[in-house]
DNA sequence: CGGCATCCATACCGTTCCGTATGGATGCGT
DNA sequence: ACGCATCCATACGGAACGGTATGGATGCCG
């Protein structure tokens, strides 16, 4: 939040309300993204908000699209491997998504992926998203010597996982759930019997 | 929403009104959990809903502790198995919780989680239902001779991958996806080598 | 210096909420 | 029939918010 001290001469533009937007939707949703509380945040008022921007639907644009574009630049970064270490780089996958060491960012994704249940246009890019990220991570089975099907499970498996980890609060179950984690990073990656 | 058509005549009570809470809770999150547009709802004015209820905090605690009953009261019955079909009864679960299936149930469930990552009390809760789901459905993997840490893990995955694969968008990645999810459903469940 | 574009502040309107105050309707006991 | 409790309608104040209109400040360019 205030990681970036802005001087208030400072020009605004759309980027710097889109980057204040998305501190908010990681902490309050989509819901939270209201006009007035971003420019609060910015320490200007509306005005300069319908300056940069149409209305509330044109940040909300804007929000959805560099979402997507980062994802999208995001996963040729973390599903590039070099031949022969795919399986690493699979594992490396589920540890950067792991909800502890990428908090805000794992906000930003349920946030969007709740968004989409209420937006058909969202719900297009998350498909986009979603599509992309499992062909890249099934490439990477694919590469380890899975055979197609269970790669697209697999790697179906491997994203699921993360989300769904990220909604649970398991702190009451166990005491090392580290160690389960790696578990189940196990059952996750590795081929059967191997 | 009509299901049940509902004669002006009928004096409403708070089960009414948290009755007709969950619909909307799983339309449009706690977000849209609004005193009026319950009321529009239930075609009555709030005058009504500030009988029954101290506040909209006081609905809002009888949502979350209506949920966590309900959500109890069904763990005891869905992983209640007779000996011997231990096995079986956890693809029912998975199956269960197929998104497909019940819509609305885990609409409710996302958004109670969105809601736990905005209010420490609802963690508290969900923190109290994922505890008691993983241990009844790591006592099913018991049964089944799975060993401890490995029943640990495996229930973890189970109820992370329910709940992740209901926020993902995969009708782009496959035509077939039943059957992966079938496929996901014995890496999660059948024992290795089995 | 004058004119113009950029960027933002201010003031205002309409809507949607939450919460309160108060009165009206209905039914029940005596 | 009377009083009383239950349940809801109506009306109001206040706050938050989206959006518009308009003016002010700043800087650039001729």
């Amino acid at each position: 939040m205030d990681d970036t001290v802005r001087k208030s001469r400072i020009q605004l533009d759309r980027d710097a309300w889109i980057e204040q937007a998305f501190d908010v939707l990681a902490q309050d949703g989509v819901a939270g993204l209201r006009v007035e509380v971003l420019a609060k945040k910015l320490k200007v008022t509306k005005g300069s908000f319908y300056w940069h921007f149409k209305d509330r639907q044109d940040l909300l644009d804007g929000v959805l699209e560099a979402w997507r574009d980062s994802r999208i630049r995001d996963i040729v970064k973390q599903t590039r491997a070099r031949p022969g270490e795919e399986l690493q780089q699979l594992y490396h996958v589920i540890d950067v998504y792991s909800a502890s060491r990428n908090r805000k960012g794992m906000l930003i994704e349920l946030a969007v992926r709740e968004w989409a249940k209420r937006d058909t246009v969202v719900a297009g890019v998350v498909r986009e998203v979603d599509t992309k990220r499992l062909e890249h991570a099934r490439s990477l089975f694919l590469a380890c010597g899975v055979p197609m099907q269970e790669a697209s499970s697999r790697c179906m498996l491997l994203y699921a996982y993360v989300f769904g980890i990220s909604l649970m609060i398991c702190d009451g179950f166990s005491n090392e759930i580290d160690l389960l984690k790696a578990d189940i990073a196990d059952l996750i990656a590795k081929a059967r019997g191997q």
